[in-house]
DNA sequence: CCCGTCGATGTAATCGATTCCACGAACCCA
DNA sequence: TGGGTTCGTGGAATCGATTACATCGACGGG
């Protein structure tokens, strides 16, 4: 591969003008920029990143720590962050961490090895001392989705308070006073927040969430169906199951159907985050919905800021009800129909 | 951020002394290595892989240009692409090109710029000069999903054809003779050769593909709506629509949907590539599934075997036909249901 | 006892860029 | 016409690692 001493050759210069010519740097004559220029074009010279980002400490390039990419919400998320990112001149590179605290420390420190210019993470747990030490040490940091109490980085996420008490509002209008959750680890913030708000909607409306309906799922389908099990097991099972994220959502379906059951007749379904597939499963499932490419964006942005030196400002949106029809009551006035 | 020579005075020794620790050279007495090690603990020390790239010429990253992240096989695929490139040793950096072939040629420039150790691509075109010169030049490369006829690059994919046949004897077993497909862009491989399969596994059943019955899609959504759109609006409608990928047949769906017609006593339907959702969708689409997981495990392996001065064969792997309920009759011997 | 070998270590070149500094030429204004 | 700018350019230091080569001391064999 050509690197700028060839261009410099071919062109007759010093490296130092090759170098100005590549960085429209004004001092160069019209002149030499020419030469250069058709040397890099003869040449098919494309300068080396890596020698660029050693010099200048900087890779234009942003981590996005992410909690598990097989979960749509994620891979939305993942690709408005790349978008906007792209558009503000930044590269990404995506680390999946499975709901695994020990792959997301293996992905922070990687990404920081790799000198990263920021670091965008929607963090598994409580976070691990490496994670914590950047933050302190400095390096641009923004929390997506969800967050680290006590730790002073920018927070971009969707607040569900009033989407949740929508959905309470929903089930209790259908005539359901028995009602379940599937928690996300209490390790997360969107974890506790779900249980919390739900909890606090419910008690609005006169109706407790027992700890027996309240299930402990890590976001992934397998405990969604697990806890669901548990929930038909019951002496008195629950009306309702609120899956605090879309792929529990998912396992929640797959156990209901596996006892033969049907929602919403036998068990109504209601779940945290949309996705497109929810318009077309069998029944369609009611969701609370998160601005995700707003999300991503916001982030991004707020990351750009802090690289940049500005200040960089966390941001609350608010998400919104979409009801379907899985917790029961048609939304159309004809007949059930399978559609 | 502490680098070599930090340590190398902390230590007391000098940076080759210090890279030998790290490097695990054998060549370094007991003491000073426990004095380096001490060094590099107190200080917190991490090389930079910047400049180890720089001098090594080896970044241990892997670039993966995908079509569409946002489509779930693809989003499987990438992730047992890092999954297995972790286990080698390799980090990957992912591009998505959204089905652009601009997108794709910037994402390609980006990752040669980083100087990756090899690059896996699942072409969304007949390939832009900069892939196929790279290609050309030596640049450790695999193809996976979708490959460039004549270029020689191993190629990792899943032969549908087999199953392409059971899916045809499936639908005449149902008495269905009016079928059509909604092809993907013919710049693609798989674009063209789903097409070709389900032409020839219905020519041995005598029956016919017309050009009216091949929708021109581009693999997203969208475009799946509008090509079942047109075939509803036909004269002689299909009795069967066959989506080449899965979010096709989501269009699809939401096309017949809005009619107010229903699969698969109006239409039925039948798609490429399976994935989770399927199992709950109304009705439960047949599909045929690629052995996803396993062909991204063998890219990476093909790819890292390229890296490493070791042939990399291609591999093909068959795919099998899923059987739901969306082309009629019930696997199950029971009424019909909603489930 | 001397020389060759081997093990441990340091010095310095190197990877490919960016950028500070110095230098010479041209130009401007008094 | 002379001194001060300004402009274009090249030389060389630098980023943080790796590694070839030199050096030095200890040790073993003849």
């Amino acid at each position: 591969m050509a690197s700028i001493k060839d261009v410099a050759a071919e062109a007759g210069v010093s490296v130092a003008t090759v170098s100005r010519v590549l960085n429209e740097h004004p001092s160069v004559s019209a002149a030499a920029r020419a030469r250069v220029l058709a040397a890099v074009e003869a040449l098919g010279y494309r300068p080396n990143a890596v020698a660029r980002s050693l010099r200048t400490d900087q890779t234009h390039t942003l981590g996005l720590v992410i909690s598990d990419v097989l979960n749509p919400y994620f891979t939305e998320l993942a690709r408005s962050v790349e978008e906007e990112a792209r558009a503000l001149g930044y590269s990404v590179i995506i680390g999946n961490a499975d709901e695994r605290p020990d792959l997301q420390d293996h992905h922070v420190r990687n990404l920081l090895d790799r000198r990263i210019d920021g670091l965008l993470v929607s963090p598994t747990d409580g976070g691990s001392p490496l994670m914590l030490d950047a933050a302190r040490a400095g390096t641009p940091m923004v929390f997506v989705d969800r967050w680290i109490p006590g730790v002073d980085v920018p927070v971009v996420r969707a607040d569900g308070r009033a989407a949740v008490r929508d959905l309470v509002a929903h089930l209790c209008g259908l005539g359901h006073r028995r009602v379940a959750i599937i928690a996300g680890p209490a390790a997360t913030t969107t974890g506790r927040e779900r249980v919390e708000a739900f909890r606090e909607a419910l008690a609005a409306y006169g109706l407790e969430l027992p700890d027996a309906y309240i299930g402990q799922g890590d976001f992934q389908a397998e405990s969604g169906r697990r806890v669901t099990e548990g929930f038909l097991d019951l002496a008195e099972p629950p009306e309702v199951v609120f899956a605090a994220d879309n792929l529990m959502a998912l396992g929640a379906l797959d156990a209901v159907r596996a006892r033969g059951l049907r929602v919403p007749d036998d068990i109504a379904l209601a779940a945290f985050d949309d996705i497109p597939w929810f318009v077309h499963t069998d029944p369609p499932v009611t969701a609370i919905a998160q601005p995700t490419g707003e999300l991503g964006r916001a982030a991004v942005r707020a990351l750009v800021d802090r690289i940049e030196g500005r200040p960089g400002e966390s941001v609350t949106l608010p998400a919104r009800l979409v009801v379907r029809r899985s917790c029961g009551e048609n939304p159309t006035p004809v007949q059930r129909s399978t559609s």
